[in-house]
DNA sequence: ATGAAAGCGCTAACAC
DNA sequence: GTGTTAGCGCTTTCAT
């Protein structure tokens, strides 16, 4: 094994000493008045034995490590992975490495990565919090670390964060498909207290009170995934009154269509379907599902933007940034108008 | 900001050595014969000032990080993802962080984060491979570090590998397709020297010459991904005779799924349909589509099994371990038997 | 215009 | 049983 080359064992080579070959070679040269041949040189030589700084070393000396750690909750998670995909993109450019890592809705996993990136002095933290880790992230705040949390607020931490108005959204979407005359309508969610599950039952709640319909939320346990479709079909032969179901999430929104066909039911003459988070896949069901997308390339950018502000130092202001952006519903077939006939039926 | 404590910190407050403080945080102090009591005043000590040792000195004193790096094409490929997801899972179990990143086929990217991961010490390689970077690899392999390549072959480079049986897995494909009466089938691929590739296609061809077919295969530029679904628009168009695609790759099977929507096709009676990959969402299109499944879960687990080998040091051989796993063809509804009609029309 | 030296936080060999 | 010490590879101030 060709041992590593460093700064000295150069610095010996060329006679020098290593403080020189530091300065040259972070192109501090010219401004310490270092000879214009002996930086060539130097420089020269660092290409010749293809030179690899040991970026741990320089982390450990100067406290900083151009990393910036995200948590999501799962990287197989298509919205997850696409703003990871965005992000690490955006980062780059900016000479910053990603590292992310699934919590997997698990505080204690949570905590671990946390301590984890912290322990490996991550110079920014991107955080889709799960529940239960309020502590964990208000302290890196006190330590002034930069952070950004997105995807979910955390309630009782006050921090720079990215949302996308789920309660609007929600409500929206629940609008249109009354619009379309659905009247017995379901939300599918999970069992959860994360904000942005609430936010997204109270607009489906409220819009349905403006004409004072009854909800009807199912609420399926976290984790269990495949449990899903089970538990929706046993959801749905047991209220045979609805006409339309509403999924809080993407990967309900899955098991949902896969517990649809299993039951035979037509979309949407016998149920009108529309999804939360949309997918490169609902274009090409038949009927295409109707969808209320997240802006996820416009998320990704305004995580970036406030991690910039921050990691800059620039921004000085006690109270912390906050970014709300819209959701977009994408009318396609799923949710097309009720024929007059079932609609009567079940009033 | 509360500074971070040290073991120097702590030390002095118990009025002890940073050295004990040391040995006894490492689980050592039992070992070294240090009192109990003074074992547990330390790890108090440790709990109430929150301590948070510094990784980045340890790493750098040890030269281990218990980090392994991955790279792959793209976190947003599904396939990807859920390797990396399994893999993190298994990794973590074995006290490893896993940190990924997305080389986007770039084989400048792809140097350049392999060269970060060095340069961060992390203690294992996971590699998908991209063109170009045979002597990076090389190289790393050269120092004896521990890296697993997959989904790709290095050519003229031998490492620890984990394969798919591309050639009969898209044998079998094309098979299945002639056996279900269809004659004129195109291959819709990638325009790229990819090993993997190269593989699908000649299983493709071979299938197809076993009945003196000739193949048609359509090759889509890498990149520019917003073109494929006009690309392939275009070649469906300008070829009638067709009466089965087969896509070499899931977003391909993506585009060319918009394309024939777009294009009013039936599938599977104008076109019968296969895909490369398997997807959640292939079993709720109309029709469900035929798929060659890639065994996701145990290609993470092999490439952890290697792994574990090269990083236990167990590994002496000189011929390093080739696993090559078998795909799965998902017979769904895309490529139900052709209908005679058409089929003799267009012979 | 260049070098010497201190030190980032930690570990491990060796003293005592 | 516990402390001393010497670095891991790098940056940066200060001296020359």
């Amino acid at each position: 094994m060709k041992k590593r080359v460093s700064i000295h064992d150069m610095a010996r080579h060329l006679k020098v000493s290593s403080a020189t070959v530091s300065l040259v070679l972070n192109g501090k040269g010219e401004k310490n008045h270092i000879r214009k041949e002996l930086i060539e040189s130097i420089l020269n030589h660092a290409r010749e034995v293809d030179y690899r700084p040991n970026l741990v070393a320089k982390s450990l000396r100067t406290g900083k490590s151009r990393i910036i750690g995200m948590l999501v909750e799962g990287i197989s998670n298509p919205f997850f992975s696409s703003i990871a995909s965005f992000v690490e993109h955006e980062a780059y450019q900016a000479g910053y490495k990603l590292f992310y890592s699934s919590t997997e809705n698990d505080p204690d996993k949570a905590r671990d990565l946390l301590r984890a990136f912290s322990e490996r002095q991550v110079d920014a933290y991107i955080i889709a919090p799960t529940a239960g880790i309020e502590e964990d992230v208000r302290r890196l705040i006190e330590n002034h670390q930069p952070v950004v949390v997105f995807d979910r607020e955390l309630k009782a931490v006050s921090s720079a964060s990215v949302m996308i108005d789920n309660y609007k959204g929600s409500f929206d979407a629940t609008r249109h498909l009354l619009d379309q005359r659905f009247r017995n309508i379901a939300l599918v969610t999970l069992e959860s207290s994360q904000q942005q599950m609430e936010d997204r039952t109270r607009g489906y709640v409220d819009a349905l009170g403006e004409l004072k319909l009854e909800p009807s939320v199912f609420k399926i346990p976290y984790g269990a995934e495949e449990d899903h479709v089970d538990l929706i079909n046993r959801f749905l032969l047991q209220h045979p009154e609805l006409d339309a179901v509403y999924f809080a999430t993407n990967y309900l929104a899955l098991a949902g269509l896969e517990s649809i066909r299993l039951l035979g039911l037509q979309i949407p003459n016998d149920l009108g379907v529309i999804a939360f988070d949309d997918n490169a896949f609902f274009n090409l069901t038949s009927p295409s599902i109707t969808s209320i997308a997240q802006p996820v390339k416009e998320i990704s950018s305004a995580i970036m933007q406030l991690l910039r502000e921050q990691l800059s130092g620039e921004l000085n202001r006690e109270i912390p940034t906050r970014i709300i952006l819209p959701t977009q519903l994408i009318v396609r077939d799923s949710s097309a108008q009720k024929k007059k006939k079932r609609s009567v039926a079940t009033q």
